[in-house]
DNA sequence: CATGAATGAGCATTCATTCAT
DNA sequence: TATGAATGAATGCTCATTCAT
């Protein structure tokens, strides 16, 4: 082993270190940011806090996202990320149209309940930014829609739900769990996440029943 | 009739013009904040455009709530008086217990689609309120869900609904309906009031359905 | 005199004081911006020094100028108003085409030398606001230019001056006169005021002599 | 030819290399800074974009130049240089000493519309580098003004102009050109350079007509 | 030689709130 | 009752500069 093969290989890892601790400052602010967000508010979410928090100077965040909005999006996209992933891997579970469709009800709840600051930035506030980022980015946040559409669309199929506008039933039925996750995170006294978690399962039954053939 | 009785009624004729007056500011105040506060959204929204746009000084705002909160929350109470009468006269309008479901319903997200910015004070932003202020006002809060649980308890008697926990019942309806107004606020792009509207009428077939004994 | 109108008057008086104030105020801003500018230079000058220095805090400039432009903009207004004053009086000053020419000349470089943060203001710098503000504003600037050339034509008619485009004529006077308080106010330790002074009374010489008929 | 002087003649070739290279991004700075200093005007120029225009890190920078000052005085200081050579030329290139005067006004000019970013840095803004630069630099910025004053004797001498105080007479001659070029660079709107090249020709024959003996 | 990460200071601007009048 | 002046704190953001690597 040469020489210069170990000054090669020590600068890789010179490298990669420096672009695992950059990764982390980046994973650091982002948490942070949610915290920091699901703590005080979209109004009083501020980059000076987040600077604060992480224990760098707010200029510091500049050099890893663009802009206030950069880093809320991005957080946002995140969420939309995890959220596609748990949507998947809960209709992928199982091969029973029925059952899918309530374990995409859970999961999307579930979701909801543990990533209450990725909820919010996802659909609650900003709501705005669901349309206007570059289209080549656009893709996650639908594709989580069209998941859900498709196992309704399998669960006609399969005879679970009556035929009908698969898109109108989808709605109905996002509807439905957001409602309860909106409610859940909006007001935590109020509509407990125990109060949150009964009602999912109320609802799942509720929509099947009144959705069947 | 005496001169004291004359001065006597001149001074309460004065003390309610005042008094009315008063009521007109507070009221136009109330105005100009709920437009400004749809127009630009809860984090844009400041005391000073408010008193722009009712040609008053910033100070004067202070002569009637005692800070930002107050004045955003004295909207948020307005919102769920209105909300309340809505819901009343949608259940006192029919003796059908089937129908005052439907109509409850639709009267729910007509008030959400037509006063989205009392909507987004009462349950969307700001949702803190709801258990702070003090315990006095609270009632009419409850009182709203009050009146979409009764209905449901008397759907249940009529038959119309399954027997079952009538609180966990009325959650999944509220929940439903929340969903369905949430987004439409939240993503008038996406979610277009038509959709809504659309959602409402299978939303409400769908519970009924999903629900019955 | 009755109690009414004293108590009148003395809120007139409490009214005009105020006024007063505030036109002072207006006027210390003025002045410590300009004082700021000619020391610091544009790229240096700051809202926040100037608060400073008037012993103020930064907000309350913004209760007597829309921005950072505005105000320095309105210094470059009062600018033009002192000149153009500066420059009709010396046309009027005499009957004399030939010796207007010089009396002129002599207001402009004065001008510049005394007023030397207007004079950078409304020809050395930001000169995008010249034609930017809004047109009625314009004037000012414009009648300046007139003056001059005004005072050429009558040279001209006079005999004094040969004929010709009184408007290149009248550019190339500016320009003469320009730059030597460009460089006056540009470069005063190498190009003193000394020699500035100097320099008016051979070019106007030098002027009149080049353009005789 | 041993193999050290072989090798010594390798190194200086490196040597050599490393210095042209050197020199080439010191210049490429310069270019960059230049472009920056005309597109976005001084109060708008950063190291960080003349850093990005050149594909460089900020820190580069600071290893051609001391600092931000530094660098702009660099290219003033480049631009002295050009300046004095195109007046030398255009001295150097007539025996005729009226000629000369035409000609060296209109290099004058020429030189200041086409690089109005050098002429800005030399004498239009931040004139205090023209005094503050340590001595042994500041010679090619005074020779610039000696070779004026030349040319100005030389007039004299030939019976061209009028006798007097060759220096005086400079003074006059520069501030009607320099009046003429800080026009039409500060105001490209409104004193164009046409409008700036015609005052050229009218101005050199004023000048000399109205210093003629 | 060159970088990339970081900083600290600065800036224009906005806002909720206070208070003498 | 209402105002107008003022503040102090905050915000997003940019920049010249430093320095370990």
């Amino acid at each position: 082993m040469s020489n210069e093969t170990r000054a090669e290989r020590l600068r890789q890892a010179s490298h990669e270190r420096r672009e695992r601790e950059k990764q982390e400052l980046r994973q650091a602010i982002h948490e942070a940011a949610g915290e920091l967000f699901l703590e005080h508010g979209y109004q009083e979410f501020s980059l000076r806090q987040v600077a604060e928090a992480i224990g760098y100077s707010p200029g510091t965040i500049y050099l890893y996202f663009n802009d206030k909005d950069d880093l809320l999006f991005s957080v946002a996209d995140e969420g939309f990320f995890k959220f596609g992933q748990a949507l998947s891997q809960a209709a992928a579970g199982t091969g029973d149209a029925r059952q899918r469709l309530v374990d995409m009800a859970r999961a999307y709840v579930d979701f909801g309940l543990e990533n209450p600051e990725h909820y919010q930035l996802m659909f609650m506030q900003r709501t705005d930014y669901l349309l206007e980022r570059p289209q080549q980015d656009l893709r996650p946040r639908i594709d989580s829609f069209q998941i859900l559409q498709t196992a309704v669309e399998q669960a006609i199929a399969a005879g679970v739900l009556r035929a009908g506008d698969s898109l109108a039933i989808a709605d109905t039925i996002w509807a439905q769990f957001h409602g309860i996750v909106a409610l859940a995170i909006g007001m935590p006294g109020f509509y407990t996440p125990e109060r949150a978690r009964n009602a999912v399962d109320q609802a799942v039954t509720v929509m099947i029943e009144g959705l069947r053939p």
